[in-house]
DNA sequence: AACACATATATGATATTTTACATATGTGAT
DNA sequence: ATCACATATGTAAAATATCATATATGTGTT
């Protein structure tokens, strides 16, 4: 993981709240993004895509559904950079934290 | 300073080496960039300019020369990320650590 | 005041990213 | 096998960022 290459892939916003919702929830699926984030499926996916592309995180499928994490081969110093700025940022992304908590209340799987 | 911005700044080359360089050395004027990064003045100069108006360098004139040193103002989580790039990552930027060395070597202030 | 030099900015051309829409693939259930 | 649903991808248009050149500004010196 080359530094300019993570920096490229976080400074995207789909992107990086993308990445600090996964930080801050362990995984998500792409359909809790898109209830999180409010965008429509494939501008989500395509983003994703990239960060899998990138190295940041990892997909697997279970089911219908497949749940993206961070990478568990991503060097720590990159973890580390994803969670300061999750930790310090809260205010950046706590909207979706909130709407994220919301969509997986009113059941479980997809809407 | 949002999380946002400063990934931004830091997603092109000639601005993540620059504040990698000042990081390690302190503080660097354009002409130093210039030797240490082998590019022309303009596109230093307008890359240092996003990195000041973006609050991540601040710059200081000294006569004919005008200084560049991470911002006083950067807040603890965003100077904790440029440094983690730096450590970790000193193989990205240590050619240009060694142009300049060499270019201060050769004498003082800008030839 | 005028000159030389270091640095900064404006501008138009070019390349890169992001988006929207349509379509394709994979999965589980009937 | 087929249907419904979740996710992915191809392509083209639009938005955005980058670059090279030319020009401007500020500073010290004479």
């Amino acid at each position: 993981m080359m530094p300019l290459q993570l920096f490229k892939c976080l400074s995207d916003n789909t992107r990086l709240q993308s990445v600090l919702l996964i930080s801050h929830f362990e995984e998500a699926c792409v359909c809790d993004l898109i209830a999180a984030l409010e965008l429509d499926q494939p501008k989500v996916s395509r983003h994703l895509a990239e960060l899998r592309r990138c190295g940041i995180l990892q997909d697997e499928r279970r089911g219908k559904w497949v749940y993206y994490r961070l990478h568990q081969d991503l060097p720590g110093w990159a973890l580390d950079v994803i969670r300061l700025a999750a930790d310090n940022n809260r205010s950046y992304f706590s909207t979706a934290i909130d709407k994220l908590h919301q969509y997986r209340q009113q059941g479980p799987g997809c809407q």
